[in-house]
DNA sequence: CTAGGGTTAG
């Protein structure tokens, strides 16, 4: 009998039910049916046969809370709730920490589902309500589970009510009331939290500078990473993954690199999590060759790894590869997710792909996945994209829920592309019964109206966002030197080497007029005299970037920016020539691509 | 037998 207990898989113990009891007898003789169920909870086959065996003497408090925990940690944990209630004995502070846990990990997985989410909020109350009834309110892992709970559920008031009652919070609790506020969006509130904070650990830092990732102020997240290295705290593989993200979101490769670096160096084991991070980092740093040598390197790989993998061949304009790769995904027997599709219909629209798209499409039931909104939009996209505008239309009639605002705007951009002005006035209506406040929307259709030379149409669009109060998003571009992230705003001077900048600027447009080349200004927003357009856009922030750029980085380096917004035509070309007459490589990120500007090209083709 | 932080799209 010893041997089995060793096994790995508990499950491997079904096939015979006499071994079962014998087993059950054995370990009810020996005392040890607690560590048995605890050895269970990564394997809910065995949980039926916990239930079913436990009731029955003798039942101690420690089986079934080893019990509670697996219920806890299983794939239903609403079943935590009525082993609690039919405990034979008073719960300790365990049993309560569990039944916190399960309350808490039926939270996150009510995603965003109303009823669903009543429940958990039920369920919530009633486990911090059994916590103050029985006495253990005040142990600190209740605590901090509780708190966690009201997280998961996205109620900060409750989590700050909460931590309010406890007199004097430990490390994990502050920890958890950081990453409570933080995941609420109240990032400041949670830095002063992080700040007052007598001790910190490297979970602490991690909190905090995930925190900072989560609301999207990567620059201030790689920051506080610095500080966090000159305080000497132990750097985990979480404050990794965490550091990565923000490389991620703001395109800053050198610093992405350099935790690679710090990773092998320390000889660290590549996990899935930090695998999956490296390749979502360099994919989204432009970098594809190097995100698929690790993402080919990795040992195990997961869903979010491939979708990872799959999504950044997409984003660099790699569709053929993109779908082959998902193919190679599914043959290796890993079931694709909604995200996955997301990435891989992506994939087919900027390569043309019109009928494999197709085909995605129409498999993803058999994956049993359900198509989302995004999926149709996806779908409009990859017919819009490719000129099929009545096969677009005709999708759009067919679907089986109302369109909401991406399918709109799939339709919006396709538009744009192929010059329809009627059909993008049809969709910014349709997208403006939505979303009236939606300024991309109004600024693509401007731009269609600009490229028709309509300025009538165009004025009338920034009139309807005067009246109604629509702003422009304002752009910003960055750029990495020397592992330092330079922030540019349109027509902003802040920057301390602004005076090279503007003679680079000068020195950039004399170079260009001598190429014949001027402005387009026909994408420009605001119907204004042709010169003060030339003005408003040659400060548009990626070609301050793009200046730096040329005076701080060697020759032989390539530019890297990242935008937050859409590159505008003019800034397209002006940048495709830059690369041609300075001789540079040139990598732009936008809101939704790269361009890979070499010798006067595009790696888009223009086509974006 | 317990706790806090981390991975894919838009």
């Amino acid at each position: 009998m010893p041997p089995l207990l060793r096994l790995r898989d508990p499950t491997a113990l079904l096939p015979s039910h006499s071994h079962l009891r014998a087993l059950h007898a054995h370990l009810l003789v020996s005392g040890r049916l607690a560590a048995f169920l605890a050895s269970l909870a990564s394997s809910n086959h065995l949980l039926p046969y916990a239930r079913l065996v436990l009731p029955r003497r003798p039942a101690t408090l420690l089986a079934h809370n080893a019990l509670l925990r697996a219920l806890a940690r299983g794939p239903r944990p609403g079943l935590a709730f009525a082993a609690f209630r039919d405990l034979p004995l008073p719960p300790d502070h365990y049993s309560l920490n569990f039944l916190v846990r399960a309350a808490a990990a039926l939270a996150a997985s009510a995603a965003e589902e109303r009823p669903a989410v009543c429940a958990a909020r039920l369920q919530a109350v009633s486990a911090h309500g059994a916590a103050v009834r029985w006495g253990h309110a005040a142990d600190p892992h209740v605590q901090s589970g509780v708190l966690s709970m009201y997280a998961a559920l996205g109620d900060v008031a409750a989590a700050r009510a909460a931590f309010a009652e406890i007199a004097c919070p430990d490390v994990v609790c502050v920890t958890a009331m950081v990453g409570a506020l933080a995941a609420g969006g109240d990032v400041d509130a949670a830095r002063g939290l992080f700040d007052g904070m007598p001790q910190r650990d490297h979970v602490a830092w991690n909190a905090m500078i995930a925190g900072y990732v989560h609301v999207g102020r990567s620059r201030e997240a790689l920051r506080l990473f610095d500080e966090m290295l000159s305080a000497g705290t132990t750097v985990g593989e979480a404050t990794l993954v965490s550091v990565l993200t923000a490389c991620a979101q703001i395109g800053a490769l050198d610093r992405g690199k350099w935790v690679h670096w710090y990773v092998r160096s320390r000889g660290m084991q590549m996990s899935v999590k930090l695998g999956t991070a490296l390749v979502d980092m360099y994919s989204k740093c432009g970098a594809v060759v190097t995100a698929m040598e690790v993402f080919e390197s990795m040992a195990e790989r997961n869903v979010y790894t491939w979708t990872s993998a799959v999504s950044g061949l997409a984003m660099n304009g790699m569709g053929v590869e993109c779908l082959q790769l998902f193919k190679r995904m599914v043959s290796a027997g890993i079931q694709p997710n909604g995200v996955s599709f997301v990435a891989v219909l992506g994939g087919c629209s900027i390569a043309g792909l019109v009928d494999e798209g197709r085909a995605c499409f129409d498999s993803m039931v058999k994956y049993g996945v359900d198509p989302w909104p995004e999926h149709y939009g996806c779908m409009v996209d990859l017919y819009g994209r490719a000129g099929r505008l009545d096969d677009a239309i005709n999708f759009i009639n067919a679907m089986s829920m109302e369109p909401h605002e991406g399918v709109w705007g799939a339709l919006l951009n396709a538009s744009r592309i192929h010059n329809r002005v009627d059909l993008g006035e049809y969709a910014l209506d349709k997208l403006l019964a939505i979303e009236s406040e939606n300024d991309a929307a109004h600024v693509l259709l401007s731009n269609i109206y600009a490229e028709s030379q309509n300025w009538k149409g165009v004025s009338r669009v920034r009139g309807m966002m005067k009246a109604k109060g629509v702003k422009k998003v304002p752009g910003w571009s960055t750029i990495e030197v020397d592992g330092k992230v330079h922030e540019f705003f349109a027509g902003s001077k802040s920057h301390p080497r602004y005076s090279e900048i503007e003679l680079m600027l000068a020195e950039m447009n004399r170079r260009l007029r001598l190429q014949g080349y001027t402005a387009n200004t026909r994408e420009v927003l605001f119907d204004i005299e042709e010169e003060e357009k030339e003005g408003a856009i040659s400060l548009h922030s990626e070609k301050l970037a793009l200046a730096f750029g040329l005076i701080a980085l060697p020759e032989d380096v390539e530019i890297r920016i990242v935008k937050n917004l859409r590159v505008c035509r003019d800034c397209h070309d002006y940048t495709k020539l830059i690369s041609k007459v300075f001789n540079r490589e040139i990598v732009m990120r936008d809101r939704n691509r790269f361009h890979h500007f070499k010798g006067g090209e595009c790696s888009c083709r223009d086509y974006w």
